[in-house]
DNA sequence: ACAATCGGGACCGCCCGTTAAT
DNA sequence: ATTAACGGGCGGTCCCGATTGT
């Protein structure tokens, strides 16, 4: 193996080791320690490819915006790709440690020098743009404020993950992406849209 | 003052002040020292009231149950009692430090050597047998599982409070039970429902 | 109970607690709590009684000098009270926790801030006062310098009690104790006296 | 200095420096403060060699393990054996802080997680063996159980150790091992033995 | 007189995140 | 990339008064 191919193995492996802590303790509980012996790996060898504690922490939550921002754009209606991202996601959420790490970190990130709510914000936008998008296609409630229309999905999401991992260790968490769909799409689109859009978990075929 | 008014007030001193704590830093971020300076209290105080950092953290999350406990059944139709009850949580939210901590707090347990789910549950129960009786009533959509779609709203509130607090530190919460409120009430009840309930925040009147 | 009695009810519990805390744990490890959850016995009773742990310890010790000093003076020949009274120690210490716990307070007392080796000093000096009678009732061996002989004695007896407190706990002090005096006594006394003397526990037949 | 060498520096002061503090002291009473300004070494440093304060006393008690262990079978007589052993412990004392403060650490290890008498242990299992030698070269009093005399034997060096501590600081421990040779031989070998071994500190001469 | 409550701080062992030297 | 060391600060808890009841 060359040393550069074993430089990015070893970066990844302390990512992941870091993803898995994070998710598990929490940012401030989490230890440098049990990172490094998970990720079979030395201080130096943590240190060389991030300064801080707080550097590691921002890259496992850079995964999150990257996995949002590599999404190609969906041919479907507004809605029905709203909802296939939110399956998307779960699955995302279910395979990628540092995914659903990012969550958690997300929520803990007031300890930060220089907590950054753009990861919020990156999710209320990109579902405002396709709640808009669905106005426009009129599968919107009209009269429905689609920026705070999204801040409530936003914030229902995450609480479900969070609740999930507290129930279940996250594993049901398309059900109960399901569950919201059904409770919240009358209240989002008008009838005949309803009859439209599917909430089958199409990511879970894979 | 006599003895026991003086550690009455001492603990209440000690209580509100750890709150504050753990809600601004979370659990394990939050450090006694900055509970007792906030609480202008020496460590022999906080030490003879409570025995450790998550005896104190557990002793704020009683205030959550014992605040729903307490709180008297409604007469009015279930899902009127529902609604009430959220307004009326929103507010404590805001009112009670004790309470807003007691969310983090749940979320962020798994570091405790006894984690107890018994808070979600409560919760869950309590929406719980309120959907039961609004299906008595006639007044859920037939085919709703009660049981989901309580998990389903305890989680989307703990979202929105989590949100809510990094974007506007909690003060936008009643705000952002409505903005709920009117996505998830068509997808939970009947259309005639729909008519009758009211999504106005009778709490806020106080 | 009139009040008084009680005081001495209350003391008596402390100092015994004390003392089977101090032979458990040690001085410094032993922990006031303890010794208030031992003796069912509240903070403000103790220090009423004591004013420090220190105090408390040195009352403790204070038992083996009391003892030693209630002795009646032996009508026997030396060599014989000697025997004899290791025997009545033997036993005092596994009935007395007050006397047990003496010799590991005596021993770990270099923390206190008036060390004291009186406590050995009492019993180098009782026994070379007993070995010079021995001398002039012609069972000492010639040569022998009693001062000598005595500290030696009291350093193996010291030892003894505390390898047994290691090895059993206590309870077969008196067979090492005879274990002891008949390795010792050969070197000690003249063959003339060695037959007369009996090392049998007179003191356990009570 | 390579750094391998300094860790060797580092790791030797640190456990010289503890072996006196818990002598002086005890173990419960030592604190790890005392041992860091005595090693002028900082509290990283301790904690990378060692991981607790039990494990550094751990360690101490080891080099007295160590030093039995090591320690060439002599050709000598087993009596004779047994006697320049014990000299040569007693010099093993004076020179070497760890090993005297093993005899405290041994005597307080009641407070350990995992306390272990294998310490004494070793020694009465030393000098069993070697009496049972003395025995085969009818040097031992016929009648003497073994296993018996070599545990008063051992009780009695650890007392005369721990009170020579205190009258002396240990400095005239050789002078109290003959006292107790004289006091002793004795009881344990047959006249005509007696006339052969020599009490002389030969390990002194060194 | 005797005891209980409540609070005061000092300080302990631990261990953590982080650099230097190599 | 490693080994070795740094030093701040954490949670805990201990010993002990000050104050108040009985």
């Amino acid at each position: 193996m060359t040393p550069q191919a074993r430089a990015v193995t070893t970066r990844h492996a302390v990512l992941t080791a870091a993803a898995e802590v994070f998710n598990k303790r929490g940012y401030a509980a989490a230890t440098i320690s049990e990172i490094l012996a998970s990720a079979a790996v030395t201080k130096g060898a943590l240190y060389f490819h991030f300064p801080s504690k707080e550097a590691l922490a921002k890259e496992v939550m850079r995964a999150q915006s990257k996995w949002l921002g590599e999404r190609p754009p969906s041919k479907e209606g507004a809605i029905q790709a709203l909802i296939d991202l939110s399956y998307a996601f779960a699955h995302a959420l279910l395979e990628n440690p540092l995914i659903r790490a990012s969550i958690r970190l997300t929520v803990e990130q007031g300890t930060f020098s220089d907590p950054n709510p753009a990861a919020y914000g990156d999710w209320a936008n990109t579902i405002r743009v396709l709640l808009l998008r669905a106005k426009d296609e009129g599968d919107l409630h009209p009269g429905l404020d689609a920026e705070r229309a999204a801040e409530i999905i936003v914030g229902a999401v995450t609480g479900i993950q969070l609740t999930s991992e507290v129930f279940s260790s996250g594993s049901d968490l398309p059900r109960r992406m399901t569950d919201m769909w059904i409770l919240i799409l009358p209240g989002l689109v008008p009838a005949r849209t309803l009859a439209r859009v599917s909430v089958r978990d199409t990511a879970g075929a894979r």
